[in-house]
DNA sequence: GATACAATACCCACTAAGGGTGAATTTGTC
DNA sequence: GACAAATTCACCCTTAGTGGGTATTGTATC
């Protein structure tokens, strides 16, 4: 019988070694490949695929979210499994709805993981308790968004965010981006409505949890 | 020969297991213990000593740098050694300063922690080429103290911080705090000088590393 | 009792950000 | 070519935050 084949995005060394020397000693699995970030994961299963991804959300280069878009649409038979320390609903959210079959937080314990990594196998869908708990509480990002479809910010509107969460004021980022400081108020209300947030904080935030800064 | 007895501090469970089980595998080492937080640390060396811990600097509860400073009035003789993500300079300054031996980040590779390790407990200082990077550019949220002393937050003002990440207004925050919002602006002068930011931005990022919120 | 600091509160002036509305232009896709 | 989306820009007005002070009280610590 073939092994599973498992690859794991994680750009946290300690924590993805954890996660591979845990699935090598189980007889069934075998883990592939360790990636750090999303576009390297993208440019490995090119030419190397594999059933079952264990995936971060916060990743430099490329994040969990915009990676898992990716992958529902060049390659739809691979399981993803989250696994992150982020336990905000829109994460949750947005790696639900962009196809991850499961959202397991770092909290948790190893056989938990095991047990998660079994159910998504098998089809069914796995979420830790807590973010059981995020969701059924309520969606906080994205109530401005019953359907649930993802709300993606376009390339602009990441560089904005971005220097924001650099601490540059509006002037600041219209000079830096050659636009002017009207267009980057424009930018900001986008962001704030998209993602439901109220303040810059909320914007800071988001791209903190998302390691774009 | 006596092993050398470690305890991992750490509140990501594949990050500390990760790091549990490479050192597991060094023969004069041992893992008598791994904890979730700064808090448990400290309950557990009350009556269990040991000779190093490896820390994270991001943790619930109690984080890495208050933890660094009861050690070092507690447990002088413990040699810590920083294990972490966060690489920006004032978590780096802010160990370092409170008597941390090393500063590792987990994007190095297993054989460098190993190597780190070693080096601390020989007594040198260890940093990680990127960590060595920061400091030789010099201190952002330091500069303003250049001898180095470690810029601490009164405990009424890790609430303030924290409700600013939580995207309070000044007025709601007064309102929570059952104080006037004069006082709130105050303490926020008192962030925004303390950590040498210019905007809610740099204080949202400060409360988001260290896992406040 | 003197010192230091945290916490509280107030003043003033100025700048930045938030919220609403509308619209032109480019770009890519069907 | 029609359509949708992204990007750009311009007004309006209101509120919130920033930066500079100063000052009082309480509470440790020496």
């Amino acid at each position: 019988m073939e092994k599973v084949k498992i690859i794991i995005a994680d750009a946290s060394m300690p924590s993805a070694n954890g996660l591979r020397d845990l699935l090598q000693k189980v007889p069934g699995y075998t883990v592939v490949s360790v990636v750090g970030n999303g576009k390297e994961l993208l440019d490995l299963l090119k030419d190397h695929p594999c059933d079952l991804v264990l995936m971060e959300v916060g990743m430099p280069v490329m994040d969990g979210i915009d990676t898992m878009r990716s992958i529902r649409e060049l390659h739809p038979a691979i399981v993803v499994l989250t696994v992150t320390k982020l336990n905000a609903i829109e994460y949750i959210n947005s790696m639900l709805v962009e196809g991850a079959k499961g959202y397991f937080l770092k909290s948790g314990r190893s056989e938990e993981l095991l047990h998660a990594i079994q159910q998504v196998l098998r089809g069914e869908q796995y979420l830790s308790p807590a973010a059981q708990e995020s969701v059924d509480k309520g969606y906080a990002y994205t109530s401005k968004d019953p359907s649930g479809a993802y709300v993606g910010l376009t390339p602009r509107e990441r560089d904005v965010i971005r220097l924001i969460a650099l601490e540059r004021t509006n002037d600041e980022i219209a000079v830096h981006l050659s636009i002017s400081t009207d267009t980057v108020k424009s930018h900001r209300k986008s962001l704030m409505t998209k993602l439901n947030v109220r303040s810059a904080a909320g914007l800071v935030k988001y791209a903190v949890d998302r390691e774009w800064i």
